[in-house]
RNA sequence: CGGGGAUUGGCGCAGUUGGCUAGCGCGCGCGGUUUGGGACCGCGAGGUCGUAGGUUCGAGUCCUAUAUCCCCGACCA
């Protein structure tokens, strides 16, 4: 991509009332744009962000065995009714409209029922467990206040897998997989250090939960993270008996600020009873499906990375989810200049990389601003002074380390 | 939902006890000089002051209602 092709624009100064630092941030470099409060739209670049944060969660789901699929965003009354859920006075956050026969509908803020309704008619025989499925789908939600930016708004994206077992043995089983499948995503993301395994309230279905806890001073939690472990416990379940159960000393804990960037639960069989979702066993006899949930919200995420790894410069991206891999940021009108950025932007393109080019007329100090505020990982100058010299001038976004590297050098380095 | 703050060209802001054709910076267009950390000069386009009503000779400025946005809290099953 070149910059002067962009359909965005960065701007200098930040919107008015906008105190997040990821809204800020992605507002200004172009990311997003914020159409009302909570409500905001994916401009090219946060949705190439957006894209690849899915692509590392899908690769990961798949290879524990989730299988993906697509719910509606309207739904059903009735299959709402069954767990009782349909009631304002019981589920807030409804957003709900009527077709023109008068036929009520509601728009999705969770699919935990639709899944049950749509699986148990798939589902019949113990031969046919254990199964999973996924999604990423829009959650509307009418929040009483939307904040922090992308953070908590009113229509986000989520993946939610759920998972369907024999027994509790079973669950349990595929519970941790998908445990270590999340570890592995939040390596990936970039925030695998800074992100807790962590013992939560498991609300109205079991003792405890999951979560996955990202140190950020904007998040809503506060946990206790054991560093040797390296796990957490919310505050809502800090209790005597809960560390004990976790084998961790009170005084060993350090407090911190975080947001909740996964989380993974288990139903019981408290989902499958009301809608009479059962298997035939091996002995003929009916058993009730053993299920989980396991979220993850790809545009928290991304918001928590902003918020986590950003600097004053700008948004700092971890490599694998950056929009582009290359800044080449080319300086003045030279002919020389232009062709040999033009020369190592197309070489590397079609070497298979993702490389943006600030092709723009623009003084240097605009497009070393730009660069940084954009974020990408690693930003190569080319101007009369590094065009007789056999070395590029790389300079590693997150760091701010200059390196001098011939195009293989380079190239080694892109594909890391 | 309770409390606080805000709303004036695309963005960021100023606008005194009500007074004349509502200003500034950024951005944008044209011309020129520039080109290693958000360069500079000149010219120009662009707003009726969130919305509705009221007070007044006269309202961006005062009053009433209302909408929207931000922050704190509550809520987040």
């Amino acid at each position: 991509m070149r910059v002067s092709q962009l359909i965005t624009k960065t701007r200098k100064e930040a919107p008015a009332d906008e105190t997040a630092k990821n809204a800020q941030l992605l507002i200004r470099a172009g990311y997003v744009h914020k159409d009302a409060a909570g409500v905001y739209v994916w401009l090219p670049l946060g949705r190439k962000v957006l894209n690849n944060i899915i692509q590392i969660i899908r690769d990961e789901m798949d290879a524990i065995g989730g299988q993906e699929v697509v719910m509606s965003t309207l739904q059903r009354k009735e299959v709402w009714e069954r767990t009782n859920r349909w009631d304002d006075e019981i589920v807030d956050v409804w957003f709900k409209t009527t077709y023109k026969n008068g036929t009520e509908a509601g728009l999705a803020w969770s699919h935990e029922e639709q899944m049950v309704d749509t699986f148990r008619q798939h589902i019949d025989s113990y031969k046919d467990l254990p199964k999973a499925a996924y999604q990423f789908q829009n959650k509307l939600r009418n929040e009483t206040r939307a904040k922090s930016g992308i953070m908590r708004t009113r229509e986000f994206i989520m993946k939610d897998m759920y998972s369907f077992a024999r027994t509790e043995a079973e669950h349990k089983e595929f519970y941790d997989k998908v445990t270590a499948a999340y570890l592995r995503i939040f390596e990936r993301l970039g925030i695998g250090e800074s992100t807790y395994f962590t013992v939560a309230s498991g609300g109205a279905f079991a003792e405890f939960s999951h979560e996955f806890q990202t140190i950020c001073e904007a998040g809503e939690d506060v946990v206790y993270i054991d560093d040797e472990k390296h796990i957490a416990i919310n505050e809502e379940v800090m209790r005597d008996d809960v560390l004990k159960n976790l084998g961790v000393q009170k005084d060993k804990l350090r407090k911190a600020k975080t947001a909740e960037v996964g989380n993974i639960f288990s139903f019981g069989t408290s989902k499958s009873e009301p809608y009479d979702f059962v298997y035939t066993d091996e002995n003929g006899e009916q058993q009730f499906v053993v299920m989980g949930s396991y979220g993850i919200g790809p545009a928290r995420v991304m918001g928590v990375i902003v918020e986590h790894m950003g600097d004053d410069q700008g948004i700092v991206w971890p490599t694998e989810i950056a929009p582009y891999q290359l800044h080449i940021t080319s300086l003045g009108n030279d002919d020389a200049v232009i062709a040999e950025a033009n020369k190592i932007y197309n070489n590397l393109i079609s070497a298979g990389f993702s490389v943006i080019w600030d092709d723009r007329d623009v003084s240097a100090g605009e497009k070393f601003a730009d660069a940084d505020l954009m974020g990408m990982p690693y930003r190569v100058v080319v101007s009369k002074k590094t065009i007789d010299s056999e070395a590029y001038e790389v300079k590693v976004r997150k760091t701010g380390e200059v390196l001098q590297l011939n195009l293989d050098e380079l190239k080694k380095l892109l594909a890391k």
